[in-house]
DNA sequence: TTTTTATATAACCATTTGGTTATGAATGAG
DNA sequence: CTCATTCATAACCAAATGGTTATATAAAAA
């Protein structure tokens, strides 16, 4: 996945509303009104929100008559957790090795006990 | 995790300098100026990206003297992670599900094949 | 056919974001 | 001490974001 549709992603999942869409979307399909439903908000807002998971790939709509169905695709979503997993690993990497350089010199470890005074 | 750190960290990964910056502290950690390096950007603007991170709780910063180090904290992360993977689980059961439902009705499956007609 | 329902689009607004330049403060080097 | 380096802050700007109301379109229901 390339870095601009990792924007895309990362972006549509930095809102709490979409994240509740996508929630509500492991429970299945859903058409827009449903998916509206639990929000106190504009039909035309929610009609962004969509329009933002579906540039992300995140969701796709399938028109059934007047209603929009729309159900989630695992696909980007996976790509993005897979970025995170592969850094998060070399980061703890780091983390670990700066612990053990602290702990071997016996100073505290800001991660973890209290921090001793110079407050 | 709660709601609006998700917020904070989906959006800090959002952005491909700030990728890029974490994606460099795999490597250990830096000062600003060597994570400045990479980007055709203004200080101050390398700044803004660092407190992002740092608000996000992605980083943390240690001030040696006049330089500030950077490392990154992979806990943050981790999480939005987990609820990237948490739901990907449900949105892939969800997935199958209609795929086999297609199967069965002899239609094409529009995330594989080409589409027929209809255009 | 008329009305209601489901949704989109347009126009607008305030706030946030991502950048800039200019300036300042603290530390280190000469 | 003076100068250079590392970084932050302030003020500003354009574009993007997240919301609104008003209006339009398409399909279903009456």
């Amino acid at each position: 996945m390339n870095e601009l549709k990792l924007d895309l992603v990362f972006g549509a999942l930095s809102d709490a509303t979409r994240r509740g869409m996508l929630a509500q979307l492991a429970h299945g399909e859903a058409n827009i009104t449903a998916l509206a439903a639990p929000y106190d908000m504009s039909q035309p807002a929610i009609s962004k929100h969509l329009r933002v998971l579906e540039k992300a790939g995140l969701v796709e709509r399938t028109r059934r008559g007047r209603e929009h169905y729309i159900r989630a695709l695992p696909g980007p979503a996976d790509e993005a957790g897979g970025w995170i997993a592969y850094y998060a690993k070399f980061w703890k990497q780091q983390f670990a090795a700066v612990d053990d350089y602290l702990k071997a010199n016996n100073q505290l470890n800001a991660n973890e006990g209290p921090k001793k005074g110079n407050d």
